[in-house]
DNA sequence: ATATGACCAATTAAATTAAATTGGTCAATT
DNA sequence: AATTGACCAATTTAATTTAATTGGTCATAT
């Protein structure tokens, strides 16, 4: 068939390298799989795609971009989306809302697999994705987080329940987790009361500065990705 | 040499144990090896435990009681120790002042190998250190912790940071990683501010449930240990 | 033009065998 | 009575071979 647009095709086979990918890990699912799952021909991925590895680069640029937009629109929407806790919390809900950027973001070895967790994917992720402590001082020269309070800890700890968030099931039984929402809940409250400058703060300035951070943080994944497809050619 | 005092050389073995498995893991680790290092023959080691497993058992209840007993002295020595923040801190400096509970509460596969991961050793160490939520609801009703947080979540993120703070280096570069030092003292003050009740909270209240707390952790871990070591014969 | 799937080289996994290590014992020694 | 270290069965590791899989290609079909 001549018709079949190619635009459509390539997100059918995105979208079953996701399921596959996140289900079996990288090295577990083979073309033949998502060819099948996305009802196409092996030969058909290659229309598309230059390479496996470039396949899943590509489907991780597409994952970044869904996650830097759904963060976005969780700012955008939440008044309180100009506090520290406002903003980590949305972070997070965009983080666990993409289960691939997250397997990343945990180093997740079932879902990297072998060959690719050699490659630089995780740190990557961890660049793009923790905290920066710049981001932290400016937050602060906006009167949106206390002044007393340094920037590297801060940043730090963020990360660190960044990480525990997803990767806490490795260490404790299923059932002794609190439901995902009231965890992220709960982690926004503390960095409220525990980060907000005395008064409450300038919750429009720091709006901006985060709006600000994931866009540059949404760019950045775009860079990195498009570097690496043109480095593989 | 007939001379030789049974528990000192019990100790010098535990000791030399203790260094070895944390430098090359309990696997990489013979029993060869531990008799060198002590100084003493391989035969002496049956001598004074019955099996590897055995003695391994021995040197984690001794290392739980190094803990506990750490960390009640910390909780002694602390004007600020009722407070939340106070009790974390000290409780995640006696944690990291232990390689052995560290590995253990990490879930270091390094160090603990296979033979050993297979057991529930994570899984004790799990229930043994994890924040357990009645310890919250205790505080809340000492009015040292706010009534309005929830045990369970609070709980949580309290484990989270704890197993951040000695897992954190398998995800950041270690030039990333602020001091140890700052970064508990940074989660203390968060807690402190985030928890502790406006006008201050109950604090003498608060250390003697703590106090209670560690001590009660300190039994279980002994508790645990017997029970395994009778168990193993 | 597009799309397909049989086909192949190359890598990976499984099975098999051989070699080395090691936890634990005990007769000999002190 | 206490201690040792050579010794052994049993397991682990390493090496080797064999079998299966899979990423990628391309002649053929639509």
């Amino acid at each position: 068939m001549v018709r079949t647009d190619r635009p459509k095709r390539e997100q059918a086979i995105l979208n079953a390298a996701l399921s596959l990918f996140v289900h079996y890990g990288y090295d577990k699912t083979t073309i033949a799989d998502i060819a099948a799952k996305a009802g196409v021909s092996k030969g058909a991925i290659y229309l598309h795609f230059q390479s496996k590895t470039d396949l899943f680069n590509a489907l991780l640029l597409r994952e970044m971009e869904v996650y830097g937009e759904s963060w976005l629109k969780l700012i955008e929407a939440d008044p309180k989306g100009g506090t520290i806790g406002g903003m980590y919390k949305n972070m997070l809900y965009a983080l666990t809302s993409s289960p691939l950027i997250s397997a990343l973001f945990g180093q997740d070895k079932k879902v990297l697999g072998n060959s690719l967790s050699k490659l630089d994917y995780q740190m990557r992720a961890t660049q793009g994705q923790s905290i920066r402590h710049e981001f932290i001082a400016m937050m602060q020269k906006a009167d949106a987080i206390r002044q007393d309070v340094d920037p590297q800890v801060t940043a730090h700890i963020m990360d660190m329940l960044g990480y525990g968030l997803i990767s806490m099931d490795r260490f404790k039984a299923e059932q002794d987790i609190p439901p995902l929402q009231d965890i992220i809940e709960g982690i926004a409250d503390l960095m409220d009361r525990a980060l907000t400058p005395a008064g409450g703060g300038n919750s429009e300035a720091g709006k901006v500065i985060i709006k600000q951070l994931a866009e540059t943080t949404r760019h950045q994944f775009e860079k990195l990705e498009k570097e690496k497809r043109s480095e593989l050619t």
